[in-house]
DNA sequence: ATGAAAGCGCTAACAC
DNA sequence: GTGTTAGCGCTTTCAT
C-alpha cells in the first residue's frame, strides 16, 4: 500500500475531492491546478484505488473471463486477444477455468458477479435455464453458445463444417466419417447438423462418433474405429483430436492424405507444424476475444444493447486432405 | 449488484457486523444466530463484497499474474497451474501480457500494486534495479528469474542443458549448435553459460547462434546456418524453435536425426506430436505457478519468508536425436 | 454474544 | 473552480 488521495491532496494544497476530479474528470478543473496535482501525484507514485473507486460508482474496471481450460491451444489466443483489448480500454481480466464442470461454472459468475463489470463466458456447459438466470445477477457475453436472445459471440462453424464436407466431396470421398465433441458443446451439435446436412446434399455418406472429449490422446484412440468404418475421409470435433488421429492412423499403417484425408477445426498453432500439415477450419478465437471484450464494455454504456454476432471461418487446405479413392470428382 | 450485508441482517433480525462475524469470524458468534444469517444470506443469494472487504482489511484475495504471452506454450500451463492453486485457496487472478515489453512490465506491477496481494512476475525482462524497486510496492515472486534475494521460483535449465549436452556427446556428436534465446532472458543466459561448460567438458565444440526470439518461424529461418554450421547436434532454447527448425532443415533436405540431431527445451504440447517426436528437456512449468502462488500466498501471512525454489528439469529422449557422423561413443 | 460507531479511499451531489 | 459533506459495503474496536 502507497499513498492515498489525501496524501497527494496535502502535497498539492487542495481538498481531495479536487484530486478527484483531477483524475476523473479533468475538465472540471482550472489547468493549473490540475497540473500541480498531477505532478504531485507523480511525484508520490499515487494511483488511484480502484477497490474504493469501485466502491462508489459501482464500476470495477474488471471482466471476468471463464473458460473450460487456460491452456487448450483453442482458448488461449483468446484469452490472449480479450486481456490485449481490454487492457487498451484500462480494463483488467480476472480469468478462471471450470474444467468442463457446469456447478464451478455457475459457481463462478456468481462469484465473479460483484467483482467485474461484465462475463465473457467461453464454450459454457450450464444449462440454457441455468445461463439465463445467472445473466441477472451480471452482464454476460456468451463465447461460442447461442441462448435466446442474451449477447453472443460465434463463429460459423456451420458454415466451415459445411466447407469441409464439401472440399472432401469434390476430393471424390464417398465415405466421410464425423469425430464429434463433448455433448453439452453447442459447437459440437453446429458442426453436426451443418456436416449431415451438406453430406446429404453432396449425397455422401457421413458416419458420426459422438460424443468425445475432444483431446489428441482420444484421437489417437479412435484411429481403430475410424480405419474400420470404411471412411476414406475424417471431420474432426477439432486440431487436438484431429493430430491425435493422423498418429493413429499412421502406427495402423494408414496413411494419410493417401490412403485417409483429414480435416480438423480451430487451426491451432500445431496445425502447421505436424506432417503432413493439417488442412483444417480456422476459428477466428482472437476475433471472438476482442468482439467478446468490446461488447461487454459496450453493455456497460448501454444495458439494452444486445447483440450476437457470427464471425466468419475459414477452411485452411494444407497437406492432410487429397483425392478420393476414385480420384477427384470430373477427372474421370 | 445484489443484496449487501444490511439486507442480510434486516432479513435474520440481527445488526450488521453480526452478519460479517458469521462469515469472517463464525466462532464470535452463536451457533443458532449464525444459522439464522446464513440461511438468509442463502436466501437472498448473498456474497460479501470483496472490494469492500478489501477497502478495510487491505487484502484483495487477488494474485497479480504478468507474463510475456498468454497464448505462449509455455507460460499457458503456468497460468493454468497457478489459477488452479490459487482457486482452492479462495483467491482470484488478474492476468496481464506484456509483450516482453519492460515498459510494460514496469506499468503493470505498478497497477496491479493495490489491486492485488501479491504479484507473480514471470521470465520478467526489466533490470534487476526496477524489480528490486517495484519490489517495495507489493509483495513479488518472480519466475525464471533470480534477483538477489527477492521470492523466485526457478527451473533447473542449467542442468538441463548440461544433460541435453552430455546426451549428445554420448551419441557422439562432436560440433554442436545452441540456438539461444532472448537477450533479456535469464533462463537463456543460463542454459547458454551451462551448455558451454558441459561442451568443454565433454570436449565437444559448440557454436552459439544468439540471441534470437524463441518463435517456430525463427527456427526455421535459422535451419540454413545451422546446416552450413557443420554442426551435427543443435540444442534449441525452447521447443517451438526446435519444431521450425526441424522443419526448415527437412526442406533443406537434412534429415532428423539421421543427418542432424535436435533438442528442444519446455516439452509443450507439440513435441510430441511432430514427427520425429521431439527430445526435449521438460520444464516443469505446472509446478512452477503452483509453488509461485503458494509462495506468495505465504509472503502475506509472513513478508520476511523469503525463499529461492529451483524446480526439477528432465531430459526426456525421443525420436529427434541419434548416433553422431561416427556412432555412439564406445561403439567403435 | 451482539449492537453501535468509526472509518477504509474514494466519488458525487451540493454549496459557495 | 474548489471545498464540504455524505456515503458506497464492509470490518473492527469498543461497549454492553
Amino acid at each position: 500500500m502507497r499513498s492515498t488521495i489525501t496524501d497527494v491532496a496535502q502535497a498539492a494544497g487542495v481538498h481531495i475531492s479536487t484530486v478527484s476530479r483531477a483524475f476523473s474528470s479533468p475538465h472540471l478543473v482550472n489547468e493549473e491546478t490540475r497540473n500541480r496535482v498531477l505532478g504531485a501525484a507523480e511525484e508520490l507514485g499515487y494511483r488511484p484505488n480502484r477497490a474504493a473507486r469501485a466502491l462508489i460508482t459501482g464500476k470495477t474496471q474488471t471482466i471476468g473471463l471463464i473458460v473450460a481450460d487456460i491452456a487448450n491451444p483453442f482458448f488461449a489466443p483468446m484469452i490472449k486477444a480479450a486481456e490485449s483489448q481490454a487492457r487498451m480500454r484500462d480494463y483488467h481480466i480476472l480469468v478462471a477455468e471450470t474444467d468442463e464442470d457446469p456447478a464451478v461454472e455457475e459457481d463462478l459468475v456468481r462469484a465473479f458477479a460483484k467483482q467485474v463489470d461484465g462475463v465473457q463466458l467461453c464454450s459454457p456447459r450450464m444449462s440454457n435455464e441455468l445461463i439465463e438466470k445467472v445473466a441477472h445477477d451480471v452482464p454476460i457475453v456468451l463465447v461460442n453458445r447461442m441462448v435466446s436472445d442474451l449477447p453472443c459471440v460465434l463463429m460459423d462453424v456451420a458454415g466451415g463444417a459445411r466447407s469441409a464436407i464439401e472440399h472432401l466431396a469434390i476430393l471424390g470421398h464417398t465415405a466421410i466419417a464425423l469425430l464429434g465433441g463433448p455433448r453439452s458443446s453447442w459447437t459440437s451439435r453446429e458442426i453436426r447438423k451443418s456436416a449431415g446436412a451438406a453430406a446429404r446434399a453432396a449425397g455422401v455418406d457421413l458416419t458420426v462418433f459422438s460424443p468425445n472429449t475432444p483431446t489428441a490422446d482420444v484421437g489417437l484412440a479412435l484411429a481403430g474405429k475410424v480405419a474400420q468404418s470404411g471412411a476414406t475421409a475424417v471431420v474432426a470435433h477439432n486440431d487436438l483430436m484431429a493430430v491425435g488421429l493422423m498418429e493413429g492412423l499412421d502406427s495402423l499403417g494408414v496413411s494419410v492424405p493417401s490412403d485417409v484425408s483429414v480435416v480438423g477445426f480451430d487451426d491451432i498453432e500445431m496445425a502447421q507444424w505436424v506432417r503432413p500439415k493439417l488442412t483444417t477450419v480456422a476459428n477466428p478465437t482472437g476475433g471472438a476475444g476482442r468482439t467478446a471484450v468490446d461488447m461487454l464494455l459496450q453493455l456497460g454504456a448501454d444495458p439494452t444493447a444486445t447483440a450476437q454476432v457470427t464471425l466468419r471461418t475459414e477452411l485452411i487446405v494444407r497437406d492432410s486432405t487429397g483425392p478420393g479413392p476414385a480420384g477427384p470428382k470430373g477427372s474421370g
